[in-house]
DNA sequence: ATGTAC
């Protein structure tokens, strides 16, 4: 496949390059990155960016590696008059997100009571396959979390007001609707409400030490400080957000017959956005959103809770308010600029980040001047990035960045490389106390199986769509 | 990612 070099990070494939292509396909990462990826990257942005409607490009992050359809770290904008919406885009784990909670402990605090911590944290948040959690809700409560999220956990008693201006959406994403929504997905969310589920998903104690603080005003505008200990978690919809996206994938197969769509991969299954069938999973998509957005809630006032107890104060005389919280698997209605046109436009991203520029409309009062904070997760044992979106993302990839390292290795292939309990070792000699449900998923997980994050980083900030605030390294992990 | 298959 020919690829253009249109900057030392952006890469382009010209929309003549395969039958159908509507628009041309860019790649942001360097040179060395590029070659890495797998060439199911190029087949399926380039198969995107054949799908009715798509708007300037098909985008794919230096963190993008093959997944469902899309790539994971897909970026793409679609027409919202006559262009698709489609699960392969979102991810079947809907609003995966990450969140990062600030504290006023300082890593000498932290540090002698880390074991004491990763002991707790494990016990009161129910991690692994199959996880369920300890709150009991209803069928009517369930639908509340659906259509109201954050605000139903706040009203409830999991979290603060000042909570939900933190969130991405305020934690509550409007035209949610739980009557599309199967039985099926509401048996399985029932009990899923405050768990944190398998394979990469984690909750993290970092540290933000002063090397790593690499623009010290944003920091303080952001609650960040040195040797500052901050909590890091990433989790999602877990099998409720699963089922919906099996099953509208099934519904999109005899929808797209109907409206006459042909596309290249069947794991690209759409629907017009403003078809019945369309609408249907926009709202079903945005009941699981809701969820995930309550799901990482609860969490989040569960570890307040044993922060508590392990340093006896109050949640609130610790500082523990949330940084930020952005979604990484989601479609959203935005209005971006294409060809000098104002324009609303549904923006797909999978495995990437909004990454809005200073003064957005969208951005609370406390981050207008800064830009949207982005949170992007390393590999547990290679540590994390907080950063800020910048103007130039705004004019580039519809405000969208990565969402993390990204992987290079099958989780099969890690596991022949290393057993869980030497990953364990290995953490523990790097000063990461590890818990975990399962061995073979630590393996899974290894640093080694994924991209060097600072690489993937920095292409984005060579790129001015994303701009470097913190690098945070992990002390403490508990993973599914 | 996922009650790792209907």
């Amino acid at each position: 496949m020919e690829i253009k070099k249109i900057s030392d990070y952006i890469w382009e494939i010209p929309a003549t390059e395969k039958e159908g292509m509507r628009v041309p396909a860019r790649i942001y990462a360097t040179e060395k990155l590029l070659h890495e990826m797998d060439s199911g990257v190029f087949e399926q942005i380039t198969n995107v960016a054949c799908l009715p409607g798509i708007q300037k490009y098909a985008y794919c992050m230096p963190d993008g590696h093959q997944g469902y359809g899309f790539p994971i770290g897909g970026v793409a904008a679609f027409s919202k008059e006559d262009g698709v919406i489609s699960p392969g885009g979102i991810g079947f784990d809907i609003n995966c997100g990450m969140r990062l909670i600030r504290t006023d402990l300082t890593v000498s605090e932290v540090l002698p009571r880390i074991r004491e911590l990763v002991d707790l944290l494990f016990k009161t948040v129910p991690a692994g396959v199959g996880s369920k959690g300890l709150m009991k809700l209803s069928v009517e409560e369930l639908k509340q979390v659906m259509i109201r999220g954050v605000d139903w956990c706040i009203e409830s008693g999991f979290g603060w007001e000042r909570d939900r201006e933190r969130i991405e959406e305020n934690g509550r994403i409007s035209g949610a609707d739980p009557s599309k929504v199967s039985e099926k997905a509401i048996s399985r969310g029932i009990s899923q409400l405050g768990t944190l589920g398998s394979g990469n998903h984690y909750l993290e104690v970092q540290i933000a030490t002063p090397e790593n603080i690499f623009d010290k005003s944003m920091a303080k505008a952001l609650g960040i400080f040195e040797n500052q200990a901050v909590i890091m978690v990433h989790c999602g919809s877990r099998g409720f957000g699963h089922q919906v996206g099996s099953d509208y994938l099934r519904i999109f197969d005899t929808a797209m017959k109907k409206y006459g769509i042909v596309v290249r991969d069947r794991e690209l299954a759409c629907a017009p956005f403003n078809s019945p069938e369309g609408q249907d999973y926009f709202k079903a998509m945005k009941c699981a959103a809701n969820m995930a957005f309550a799901n990482r809630q609860v969490i989040v006032h569960r570890l307040r809770e044993v922060f508590s107890e392990v340093f006896r104060r109050e949640p609130e005389d610790m500082g523990m308010d949330i940084v930020y919280d952005v979604a990484h698997n989601i479609a959203k209605i935005e209005t971006h600029e294409v060809d000098g046109v104002e324009k609303e436009l549904v923006v797909h991203r999978k495995g990437s980040t909004r990454c809005f520029g200073p003064g957005r409309a969208e951005l609370p009062e406390i981050y207008r001047k800064t830009g949207q904070p982005v949170i992007i997760g390393g590999s547990m044992e290679t540590g994390s990035y907080l950063l800020v979106g910048t103007e130039k993302a705004m004019s580039e990839t519809f405000g969208s960045t990565m969402h993390g390292s990204g992987r290079t290795m099958s989780r099969a292939a890690a596991k022949k490389k290393v057993t869980g309990s030497e990953i364990k070792k290995k953490m523990e000699e790097e000063g990461i106390i590890v818990k975990s449900t399962s061995m073979t998923g630590l393996a899974e997980e290894a640093g080694f199986a994924y991209k060097n994050i600072s690489e993937v980083v920095d292409t984005m900030e060579m790129a001015g769509v994303s701009r470097k605030v913190v690098r945070l390294k992990p002390i403490g992990n508990i993973k599914g």
